[in-house]
DNA sequence: GACATATAGTTGTTTGTGCAACTATCCAAA
DNA sequence: TTTGGATAGTTGCACAAACAACTATATGTC
């Protein structure tokens, strides 16, 4: 059989995204418990701003693999929150950097403890290998369709 | 170091479903370009009536891991495409079962080629033990938070 | 049989996504 | 210097997801 025939009955969860969507929910749930109140996808963008902020929205369509409109109200409602603010480029009039506001920083090491421990308990009982194997599929995947 | 730790950078795509993103927005512009005129989430919901209509909404959820208004508003939806039919049952009056209907009958040859084309795109290059080493840790990850 | 509780499904609200159409700005070629 | 095409971002629309609150029906216990 040729490697890349799935059986039908497996085709499902790869496409829905059973596990992702699983730990997305748990993680979600645990920033509510912790009385944080920002989404998964919020969370998503500040996750990148907090490697380096002053990013223009299209670079973070890419480097949240979101389309612009999606950007645009995300970014829309993490200024309602006072999580980040807009700043027009002086060189490019086209172009809104994103920056981070103070709130927006205090929220980092919290967030992230809270997703690590979320994935640690996604993946107990998982040998390091594995998981390496799982990622390095996942990317030949996203890299083989983007 | 221990099984169970990401490094950060890695945090990311795990918790986005980057992979199965990609492969869901590749499988919905193929059923566009095919003259389909329905959603994944819709096609989810036929994938599991395919293997055996007459199922509740309660079930639905089960298979699909949704809750309960999100089926409900998909069966709406599929409804009005005339795909299922709620039929009331006899025993307990509370609950719907959903049958197909001739034309979603038709749809199930056509859509399951397209998916299984999309996912041997996705995987193509991936040899199949690897495949399957992916499959088991996202079995496991949902195991461990479902 | 009456009542408390559990289950099945619906509806409203907020948030997010994908697509198409739109505005504003930039840049390069004539 | 003007003009045409590319790029950055916004807006409108349809669809979907999560949560809470709701209705209707079933069931178990007294």
């Amino acid at each position: 059989m040729s490697n890349n025939h799935f059986k039908k009955g497996e085709l499902y969860s790869f496409i829905t995204g059973k596990a992702s969507t699983a730990i997305a929910r748990r993680l979600q749930k645990r920033f509510n418990t912790a009385g944080l109140n920002i989404t998964i996808e919020q969370w998503s963008v500040l996750y990148h701003l907090w490697k380096e902020d002053g990013r223009s929205q299209q670079q973070l369509c890419n480097a949240t693999f979101r389309d612009k409109p999606s950007i645009t109200r995300l970014v829309d409602n993490l200024e309602k929150l006072n999580l980040v603010k807009r700043v027009p480029s002086e060189n490019d009039r086209r172009i809104n950097l994103i920056y981070l506001t103070k709130q927006a920083q205090k929220l980092e090491e919290e967030t992230m403890q809270i997703a690590d421990e979320t994935l640690n308990e996604a993946l107990k009982t998982v040998p390091a290998d594995r998981i390496e194997i799982c990622k390095e599929v996942l990317q030949i995947v996203y890299d083989n369709l983007k």
